[in-house]
RNA sequence: GGGCGGUUAGCUCAGUUGGUUAGAGCACCUGCCUUACAAGCAGGGGGUCACUGGUUCGAGUCCAGUACCGCCCA
């Protein structure tokens, strides 16, 4: 051991450069190939690659990887895939926005292939750093197993699980309401909206009846919606306008004829109790427009300008031709009121402009026979969520799925495996098929290939076993499939998780994993959340390079409690670094302070070496029991307060003096209590483990080592030691409370009727009390000018001639008194109530009747000390 | 509108099935460079557990309601 080699602090961007590549080149996170070990596998929710990591991805990070080494150190093959997704619309908009800022070009101007080239490009830059930084914090991943959601063989699994849908019948073209991204000019998914809370207007129109009789006043916050309006619609028990249904309005400005219809959507008290109907610009007027047959006018092109329905107003953006309709509605004496109007403005998650309602040719996956599996699978416990309430947020999803839109007008991503004949009939093809050669069905020549692109989802939900080789029959697939445990955002509860768990039934049989653990948000140090926009996002490679890999995971996994957010700020890594440093340093003193051969030599049997391995098992039972929870956060602070309260507070300062006298046995126990913490801390602090490993002449890695198992307690050790630190404590208040040097000579007397546990630690007790002597037996006399602390059994006085401040010392001894009065009149008060005594469980009321008279005593005994100052004074 | 969280020390958070005097880290105060560690050591102060009511012998913990904050869905 070259232990005085070691540096006074934690180096770890050192010790972080040496292991990541030992790790990898001794291949330490691929899975065992025993046959006898079970496989534990964790796929990574593959980030997207439009840009780099953040705290978000460490945390989820360090909540995968403290369980995948964990499982390592148990014995089992783990398996931890790395990977990451290609994000479609997402990746497209980031490329297309620095293109047009580099360059000031669309991706029009350098067309599709040029364009994916620079998509390619960026993913190769962004998809390698985000691995990259998920290796230096420590992931135990396999990285010869690194997957993207566009390599050859999963775009092959997209391929096939979309021509295995199609022969079911499952996809469907179709004229169907999408939400359309005027700037992106794609359709996106329900999901990839957000609403933003605005003040906008509310227009209240008039609309002539065409009989000229007179007019109604319909209310919309999109007036130039209005050129495509086909009917008006009212409630049907709504007095006011009854006789009017069934008549028709002259729509202004276009001039068309439409009816007055009646539907029980309509609420009569919004507004003036009549609405506007425009099937081809509004879902809900959609659906009226369906059920009353009316016809769908599309007025907007894709990119948001009016169309030649709009007749003057054709060419405008929708904005301006809504102010134009506005005015000359105005113009014409038909616009009643405008209002102030809070509303929810739909924004496309990618562009964060607002979204249109528009009618377009889409293909659906028909959702609701795919979902019941995905249901049934939580409802009979073979999927469980972690924490539980977000089974209901999974749950409630599925029960009303909608289909899915999975087309994207897109170029970056998965193309449709559809080809049309001269007639438009589609076909769904595993091969490309050329130009020209006969469609499958009716024989005539393929003309075209579908521009269109998949939805990521449609790749991503693959990912369980994509990642393995599936479709093909690969090794991996029969021996990691399925998975075990899942963590991710709960954003994407339906977006993936529901999603996955779909196909892992329909295209496996078999749900991907038993477990989905959802982890906290990270947010800032004010709690909100951290974005780009907002600039309050901390870098965790800015974190890593201050504080140390080791350290920033240790945080963040003290950090997570169940469900909680984890409100973060820079400085909270200083808890982890501080830690690893306290950890670096008791090896320290163990590797320079215990004698040779400790290592070959059997533990000592001394109180405090019985002591340390008793609080040793519990520390390993606590934390094997959290984690087996997924309770990080106890996990963690199970083992900071083993080691720093009671490792090195009381053990390493116990032995100290022992060490110097040159006992093994000590230097032994030091040496097994050093190794047992180093795999307690192995799944937290992968670097440390693992230099400590080394400098302990552990064999082989230490992410290899076994977790340990829990040896029985030692209670009676155990509660000796307690009242040691009782005693010892007691002295230390007494010399600090009355300002006694640290140099002064201090005699201790304990009057007690059970001395001899004492004097057998009178050393130990001497050297941490910094005692000069020390006594102990039934009604020792007592040294002069004594300052008394009373104990649980026993009464330590302390010599403090030329120290005392009796004034003071009486003080804080009566308000001792009063507090212990205070207790015992609740204790018998509680006693004297005959509920209590008759109700309460047996054994709560035996403790309650045993503390009174505990309290008695120490009421009695501190009187007396309190007695004996007035004496003195 | 519906759903889900949260409210405990100055700050950030623990607190398992109701049962000793409600804990930790940071910050604060006092004293220490005691040769593992000042990223440290010893000691200390600090809380009407958001509010109201209820259940109970007993509530931070269970129930109902209120207020405020946050997230999700429509």
């Amino acid at each position: 051991m070259s232990g005085l080699e070691l540096p006074k602090t934690y180096e770890a961007t050192a010790v972080q450069a040496k292991w990541t590549p030992r790790w990898e080149k001794d291949g330490v996170f691929q899975p065992s190939d025993r046959p006898d070990a079970k496989p534990y596998v964790v796929m990574i929710p593959p980030p997207n690659v439009t840009s780099v990591l953040h705290m978000g991805h460490a945390l989820n990070g360090v909540v995968q990887d403290v369980l995948v080494r964990w499982n390592r150190m148990q014995g089992r093959a783990a398996l931890w895939v790395p990977g990451t997704d290609h994000a479609g619309i997402a990746t497209q908009a980031v490329v297309e926005k620095r293109l047009l800022a580099d360059e000031g070009k669309t991706r029009h101007d350098l067309g599709r292939e040029a364009f994916l080239e620079r998509v390619w490009a960026w993913k190769e830059k962004y998809g390698a750093a985000i691995l990259d930084q998920y290796r230096t914090l420590g992931c135990s991943c396999d990285w010869s197993r690194t997957a993207f959601t566009m390599d050859e063989n999963l775009s092959r699994a997209v391929r096939v699980s979309f021509v295995q849908l199609w022969e079911k019948g499952l996809i469907y073209r179709g004229l169907r309401m999408v939400n359309w991204d005027c700037k992106l000019q794609s359709a996106i998914g329900d999901d990839e909206i957000e609403e933003l809370e605005t003040k906008g207007h509310l227009w209240h129109l008039k609309y002539p009846l065409e009989d000229g009789s007179g007019h109604m006043v319909v209310a919309t916050t999109r007036p130039e919606t209005m050129l495509g309006d086909t009917a008006v619609a009212v409630h049907p028990d709504d007095e006011r306008y009854t006789a009017l249904v069934g008549k028709n309005i002259k729509l202004p400005l276009v001039n068309r004829p439409i009816p007055i219809i009646a539907d029980k959507s309509v609420k009569a008290e919004f507004g003036s109790g009549a609405v506007k109907v425009t099937p081809g610009h509004d879902f809900e007027d959609n659906e009226r427009g369906m059920r009353h047959d009316l016809p769908v006018i599309n007025i907007l092109n894709k990119d948001g300008t009016i169309n030649d329905e709009g007749g003057a107003y054709a060419g405008l953006d929708r904005m301006v031709a809504r102010k134009r309709v506005v005015k000359d509605l105005d113009a014409l004496g038909l616009l009643d009121k405008v209002e102030e109007y809070d509303l929810r403005l739909p924004l496309s998650d990618r562009s964060k402009t607002p979204i249109e309602p528009l009618l377009s040719e889409q293909w659906f996956v028909k959702m609701k026979d795919l979902a019941q599996p995905a249901i049934d699978a939580v409802e009979d416990g073979s999927l469980k969520f972690v924490p539980a309430r977000w089974k209901k947020v999974y749950l409630d999803w599925l029960l009303n799925v909608r289909d899915w839109c999975i087309s994207r007008q897109l170029w970056w991503g998965h193309q449709l495996p559809v080809w049309y004949d001269e007639d438009d009939n589609p076909t769904a093809s595993l091969d490309d098929l050329e130009i020209g050669a006969p469609h499958p069905k009716t024989g005539k020549p393929i003309v075209r290939r579908d521009d269109d692109v998949l939805d990521t989802w449609a790749s991503s939900w693959l990912w369980p076993f994509s990642t393995l080789g599936w479709p093909n029959e690969t090794e991996d697939l029969a021996r990691f499939y399925p998975t075990h445990f899942l963590s991710t955002a709960r954003e994407i509860i339906y977006l993936w998780v529901a999603r996955m768990v779909m196909a892992g039934y329909e295209f496996l049989g078999k749900c991907p994993f038993d477990t989905v653990y959802i982890h906290a948000t990270v947010l800032d140090d004010q709690g909100r959340r951290m974005s780009k926009s907002l600039g309050n996002g901390i870098d965790p490679r800015d974190m890593i390079e201050q504080y140390g890999a080791d350290a920033v995971r240790f945080t963040l996994a003290i950090l997570t409690t169940e469900g909680q957010d984890v409100k973060l700020s820079p400085t909270k890594f200083e808890l982890g670094r501080n830690f690893m440093n306290k950890i670096w340093n008791a090896a320290r003193f163990v590797l320079t302070s215990i004698p040779e051969n400790s290592a070959g030599s059997a533990p000592g049997t001394t109180l405090t070496d019985r002591w340390i391995r008793s609080r040793t098992a519990a520390a390993v039972e606590t934390i094997s029991d959290a984690l087996t929870n997924y309770r990080y956060h106890d996990a963690a602070q199970a083992l900071y307060h083993f080691v720093w309260d009671e490792l090195c507070d009381w053990y390493v300062e116990a032995s100290k003096e022992r060490l110097k006298e040159g006992d093994i046995a000590c230097g032994a126990t030091l040496l097994q209590t050093m190794k047992t913490t180093v795999r307690l801390l192995q799944p937290f602090a992968p670097y440390l483990a693992a230099e400590l490993a080394e400098t302990l002449d552990e064999e082989g890695h230490a992410a290899d080592l076994d977790w340990p198992v829990a040896e029985p307690r030692d209670l009676e050790a155990e509660a000796e030691m307690e009242r040691l630190q009782e005693l010892i404590r007691a002295v230390r208040r007494l010399r600090n409370e009355n300002r006694v040097p640290l140099r002064a000579e201090v005699a201790a007397v304990v009057d007690t009727v059970d001395p001899a546990p004492l004097r057998a630690q009178e050393g130990l007790i001497r050297r941490l009390a910094r005692l000069e002597t020390f006594v102990a037996g039934p009604g020792a006399e007592r040294p002069p000018s004594p300052a008394t602390a009373v104990l649980a059994k026993d009464e330590v006085h302390v010599s403090l001639a030329g120290h005392i401040d009796y004034a003071a010392e009486k003080q804080r001894k009566v308000q001792e008194l009063e507090k212990a009065q205070k207790l015992l009149a609740r204790i018998e008060k509680k006693l004297a109530n005959e509920n209590f005594v008759s109700r309460a469980n047996p054994e709560v009321v035996a403790r309650e009747r045993e503390r009174a008279e505990e309290t008695r005593d120490l009421v009695r005994r501190i009187q007396e000390a309190v007695d004996r100052l007035d004496a003195q004074a």
